[in-house]
This record gives structure tokens, C-alpha cells and sequence, in this order.
RNA sequence: GGCGCCGUGGCCAAGUGGUAAGGCAGAGGUUUGCAAAACCUCCAUUCACCGGUUCGAAUCCGGUCGGCGCCUCCA
């Protein structure tokens, strides 16, 4: 039984859902003007490894994550690019979707767009109007925070302790328009040449928050079971989210809320001013996506995870964390590589009990993921894992090495539990391993064919045993990075 | 001003009352023609500091110092 941390009542609880073995959730996207950058990454993997452990855990998960295709800050960015918002929204939408395939996160059954989702939007806003939380000004639409019972009680705020306009941010025209500075858009009327739908206020853009209380609803229902999103979203986002859809439905909106922690870059918030904003697609260059991935797991989800970069000698930045995360999963893999290739006639029956860290492993991961989504917990055990398929491995290479049909079988079911839960290992290991390999020779400057001649040379003096012309080989490879790995039937080599 | 988070070995990090997981780096070993990989062993009497509660605290309480976030742009 899953046990999530809930910001609503600040304690970790089971995750109960209202359909027995039906998971109704719903993920904040992100507001399509630009690249996704690295804490979108984190974030969306986090809930993708909730959605993974709740499917392998047997239960039917409804998993919606919106995108958000109608904003101000898309309106900007267009107006700067001398494109139209539209146009700019579908090509970041789509490039979200490639970089979320390519972190290896589950496409969402659902991927509502707001612009689909004006005639809902309208609905809502007049129900809210009509029932009096809600009131037209100048174009405008506001919703009353003081008509909402219970306001501010997800983030623990009282309104009257709050400092209007304490971000700095206060827009003086739109303050007079309000009845309290708390009070926020449903509609933002617009200037007829303006990027807009024509509302029964008038022409404009919807308001922030709105959005997701029509999509959720329309895909889910009026109550979620799991509502999720990025600590920032908490005050305001989700704030209001809760005080339109509760007044709108007289329903509960969600029961549990779950929010993971921010990425802070050297010890700071990420941000484009502070010359510290990596988009994913700055890092895939670099590094395979799957070792950002690895790395995401490595703090758990609640606490800030921190991005430390170094410029590198060549002048693009270097991320020691990352690295540190490639090598773990070039080990995964290297392992995972190394338990197919044992050969077929040493497979033998016996009654030799399955290695306690290759038998439990998949029992071990759930368990920590139950545990409010332990994955520094869950790379440890995998870590146990790995180590046991390594020397299952080792036992199976040696001279008339044998290796048990059940153990081997364990280790199989393992790496399929790994990638049910937290989506590693999952990508064909040669393949994977190559690409790590070539990457690196190609940034020193080393092309593969360079590396075969020498090897061919080196098998040719090891052949006459001449070890000082083949030592110098090996040498002279180190020098570059290139390890050669010496096996009984091959040569094969990586890059340090 | 209001709300909240964090401070664990050289680095990253789990652990929220029962005597410090895991990773990286480092040292030694098995193995290897030599290597690498893999595996084994070692590597925090101690959890920012001070005081308190308790049979017992990294974990609870109070205070101090240091770092960070939110308060209608934000994952």
C-alpha cells in the first residue's frame, strides 16, 4: 500500500483512491513558450515514477497532465520571434513530447490543451459568476477569494497576513480593478488585435489557474484522487485551483496532494537572469537522457535537488552529478548486458536456493516506493541487485562456470521490476553502451575505426607474445581515454 | 512583515525515538601475460552549535549560527 506525503494535511498517508484499483491523477504540465528545461524534467519523472509504481503495483492508473497553450508569457516569446503564439505553442508542445519520450517517461492518457478547452472554461467561469464568487470588472473576471470557505488552508496562509503585491509584481492598473488584492483572474480581457477567444465578457485570454479546474474535471470528474505538481505551485496555482473547483462543484477537488521540491542550480534557484538555466535539450548532448533520469532519483522528490556545474576545459559546462549518474547507469547496463550473454549450455537446473538479493529485489523496490516514493531508498536496492546479477555473472564465466536456470530467471524478472517502477535499464544495453562510448570518443577527438586498427595491431603482437608492442598499445589508447577490455574471445574498449 | 524548508564522512545522499543505507572518490585484496571490468575488505563512536525531555535522540522540544524557497511569472 502506497503512502504519499500530502500537502493538504502536511502528513504521509495512504494513498486511498475512491474507485477501488482506479487511480484518478492529474499532473500540472508545463505552459508551453519554451524548451523544457532540467526541473521540468525532475518533476515529471517523479510522477511518472507514482504512475509506474501504482500500474506495477496492479492498479488502473488515469494519469492526465495538461499543457498549457494559452498565456502571456507565449504571447511574449511569439511577439519577440515575430511568430504567431499558436505556432509557437505547437512546436514546443511538440518538442516537450520528444523530451519526455526520451527521459523515458509514460506518455499520459491524456494531454489536454487549454485552447481545446475554452467552452469549458466559459461554463465554469459563469457557474462561479452565477453562485457569487466570481464578478465581472472591465473585461475582466475575478474570483472573490473572501466568498471561498477555507481559502489559503492547502498552504497554510491566512489572507490577512499576506502583503499584497509582496513579489513586486503588482500590476496597478488590474489592483483597481479588484475588490481585494487577493481576488484573482478567471478572464483577462484583451485588445481586439490581440491573441484572444470572445468570451461572454468580452475578447481576452483565460486566467491562470482556471484552466486546470476545466481539464481535470472534463477528463476526470469533479474529485481527483491525486492532484501534483512543482512546491511552487502550492500558493497560488493550486491555491485557487481548489477554491474555483470547490465553489464551482460544492465537491471535494482532490484527496491528496503531492508536490515535489525545486532544482536549485550551485546552491540557487534556477532562473534565466542568473545565467544558470539548462533546457534538457542543452544536457542530451552530453549526457544520455537516462542518466539525468538516474540522477533526478537520487535525492528524494521532497527535497531540493541540486545541479553543480563546473565549466569545462573545452568551455561547456560539466555536471559532476550527472557524470556520477552515466557511470551508475553504464553499470546497470554493463550488468544487464553481461547476464544475456551467458551462453545458453551453462544454464543448468539446481536445487541451489535463488540468492536472496536477486529474489527479493522486486518485493524490496516496492516496498521502498510504498514508502512515500523512496527512490535514493530504490537505487539502493537496485544497487544490491546489480551487485548479485554481477556475481551470478562472475560464477557463470569462470572455467566450466555454471549458472542456475532459477537465478538466472530471478535476475530477468528484476530488471523488467526496475523498469516497471523507475523506467531504468529498460533501453537495449549494447546499443545504449555504444552510444555512451562514441559520444565521449567523438568529443576527445577519436574515431572508432582508429581504435579497431589498434586493436587489430594489439591482437596481432599479443598473438606473437610480444606484450611490450601490445603494453605500448594499450598505453597509448590509455592516454586518449580508450580502455581496452580484454576477453577470451574479444577485445572490446570504452571511454573513461 | 507572514508562511515554510534545509544543515549527516572528501563529495552526493537515505534515515524522523532504539544505537549511522547506498553511491562517487580513496586504500588493500581476488582475478588478469599486463590491464580493465566484476567481486571482497577497509573508510562517520558520529549526524551545524548550545541546552532540555527520555532508560535511550541525527531523529522530539527551546535557543543560536548558517543556507534556501514561497507570499498572484514559475515544475
Amino acid at each position: 500500500m502506497l503512502r504519499i506525503q500530502d500537502t493538504m494535511t502536511g502528513e504521509k498517508r495512504p494513498f486511498e483512491t475512491q474507485e477501488k484499483n482506479l487511480a484518478k491523477v492529474y499532473v500540472c504540465g508545463p505552459t508551453v513558450y519554451d524548451y523544457a528545461h532540467i526541473g521540468h524534467a525532475r518533476c515529471f519523472i517523479i510522477y511518472d515514477v507514482l504512475v509506474r509504481h501504482l500500474r506495477a503495483s496492479g492498479m488502473a492508473v488515469e494519469y492526465v497532465r495538461n499543457i498549457t497553450d494559452i498565456d502571456d508569457k507565449i504571447l511574449k516569446r511569439a511577439k519577440e520571434a515575430g511568430e504567431e503564439p499558436r505556432a509557437l505553442a505547437d512546436r514546443m508542445t511538440t518538442a516537450f513530447g520528444e523530451d519526455m519520450a526520451a527521459l523515458r517517461n509514460v506518455k499520459p492518457d491524456e494531454e489536454p490543451r487549454v485552447s481545446d478547452h475554452l467552452e469549458g472554461i466559459y461554463a465554469m467561469v459563469t457557474t462561479l459568476i452565477d453562485k457569487g464568487h466570481a464578478y465581472v470588472a472591465d473585461g475582466d473576471v475575478y474570483f472573490s477569494v473572501r466568498s471561498a470557505e477555507g481559502y489559503g488552508r492547502l498552504s497554510g496562509r491566512k489572507l490577512d497576513d499576506m502583503a499584497a503585491g509582496a513579489s513586486g509584481r503588482l500590476d496597478e492598473a488590474q489592483a483597481q480593478r479588484k475588490k481585494d488584492p487577493a481576488d484573482f483572474a478567471l478572464w483577462k480581457g484583451a485588445p481586439l488585435d490581440e491573441w484572444g477567444w470572445e468570451s461572454p465578457w468580452g475578447h481576452g485570454r483565460p486566467g491562470w489557474h482556471i484552466e486546470c479546474s476545466v481539464m481535470s474535471t472534463a477528463k476526470l470528474g469533479e474529485t481527483l484522487d491525486l492532484h501534483g505538481g512543482g512546491l511552487d505551485l502550492v500558493f497560488p496555482h493550486h491555491e485557487n485551483e481548489i477554491a474555483q473547483s470547490e465553489c464551482a462543484t460544492g465537491k471535494v477537488f482532490a484527496n491528496h496532494w503531492m508536490h515535489n521540491g525545486f532544482l536549485e542550480v550551485n546552491g540557487e534557484k534556477m532562473s534565466k537572469s542568473l545565467g544558470n538555466f539548462f533546457t534538457v535539450r542543452n544536457l542530451f548532448p552530453l549526457h544520455e537522457p537516462e542518466s539525468i533520469r538516474l540522477w533526478t532519483m537520487s535525492v528524494h522528490y521532497r527535497a531540493p535537488l541540486g545541479l553543480n556545474f563546473e565549466d569545462g576545459e573545452d568551455g561547456t559546462p560539466r555536471f559532476p552529478g550527472i557524470e556520477e549518474a552515466e557511470r551508475r547507469v553504464e553499470y546497470l547496463y554493463s550488468t544487464r548486458r553481461r547476464l544475456s550473454d551467458i551462453a545458453p549450455q551453462r544454464l543448468v537446473d539446481s536445487s541451489e536456493p535463488v540468492p536472496e538479493d536477486l529474489g527479493a529485489f522486486p518485493a524490496a523496490l516496492k516496498l521502498v516506493l510504498d514508502d512515500d516514493l523512496n527512490m535514493p531508498k530504490g537505487l539502493a536496492a537496485m544497487q544490491d541487485f546489480l551487485k548479485a546479477v554481477n556475481e551470478l555473472c562472475d560464477k557463470a564465466q569462470g572455467k566450466k562456470g555454471k549458472a542456475a536456470k532459477a537465478a538466472v530467471a530471478a535476475a530477468h524478472a528484476g530488471f523488467v521490476a526496475l523498469d516497471a517502477e523507475l523506467g531504468l535499464g529498460g533501453q537495449d544495453p549494447v546499443a545504449f553502451l555504444d552510444r555512451v562510448r562514441d559520444r565521449r570518443a567523438g568529443k576527445a577527438g577519436i574515431t572508432p575505426e582508429y581504435v579497431e586498427q589498434k586493436i587489430a595491431d594489439r591482437v596481432a603482437a599479443r598473438a606473437e607474445k610480444d606484450f611490450a608492442a601490445a603494453d605500448a598499445i594499450r598505453e597509448e589508447l590509455a592516454a586518449k581515454g580508450v580502455e581496452l577490455h580484454d576477453s577470451p574471445t574479444a577485445t572490446t574498449w570504452t571511454m573513461t
